[in-house]
DNA sequence: TGTTAATACTTAATTTTCTTATGTATATTG
DNA sequence: CAATATACATAAGAAAATTAAGTATTAACA
């Protein structure tokens, strides 16, 4: 996958699963990103903790802190403006898209 | 529209105008993506024109330069080379959107 | 006829958002 | 017990945009 697409819709992910998914660790993440998308889009360590910090730093994630074995593992949920947020950027995604293949002249498909 | 989505598809969108109009110089090619995307889509020139450039230097555009009036105009058409990477670009974008739609869970639509 | 808007291209400074690399540490598996 | 997976963090650098400023011609309009 040619990951320069990705750039600009992390935050619409990230946003988007803790939206069906409910409570998510950044771990889990790029997983369940990496299964979803049938190894299509992998997510790199670099990219994803500092746009999770940068989310709740926003108000939009909010946090708690779980210690698993020696471990603290860091669970992250959507606030209020999170959950407004992550309707916002998926419609803008698409929108996006759809502007997209007319310019590209595409046919909407799958 | 939220341009940060704009964000790694600037050469998708040069390089598929030019297969499909074959010769178009920049202001031109801001206008027709204002007109195909419904006002979505608004190329600024200080991405346009170092784009341009950039797929000049990298084999993927040849330039004619056309005097209209006392005005130079360059107007770009596609490299051998040029229309495989649109070919590819566009099939790269089109993979990248289905695996957006399966990881934000989304219908497939219009 | 003079001002505004549109046409047309260029480039520099800055910002945003990634990649790559490095670091730390625990847990599991063969 | 070594390798892999789990789990988070952050710094340096690159890529690709935005913003802003500059130059100049042409068309519209009042």
């Amino acid at each position: 996958m040619e990951s320069k697409l990705i750039k600009g819709t992390l935050q619409t992910i990230i946003l988007s699963l803790l939206e069906k998914e409910g409570r998510m660790y950044g771990y889990e993440i790029t997983k369940k990103v990496r299964d979803l998308s049938a190894e299509q889009i992998l997510l790199t360590e670099g990219a994803l903790y500092p746009a999770l910090h940068k989310l709740e730093a926003e108000g939009y994630l909010l946090v708690e802190k779980v210690p698993v074995g020696k471990r603290v593992r860091k669970y992250y949920t959507l606030s209020p403006q999170g959950k407004k947020a992550a309707a916002r950027k998926t419609g803008e995604f698409e929108e996006f898209v759809q502007a997209m293949y007319l310019v590209l002249r595409l046919q909407p498909k799958t």
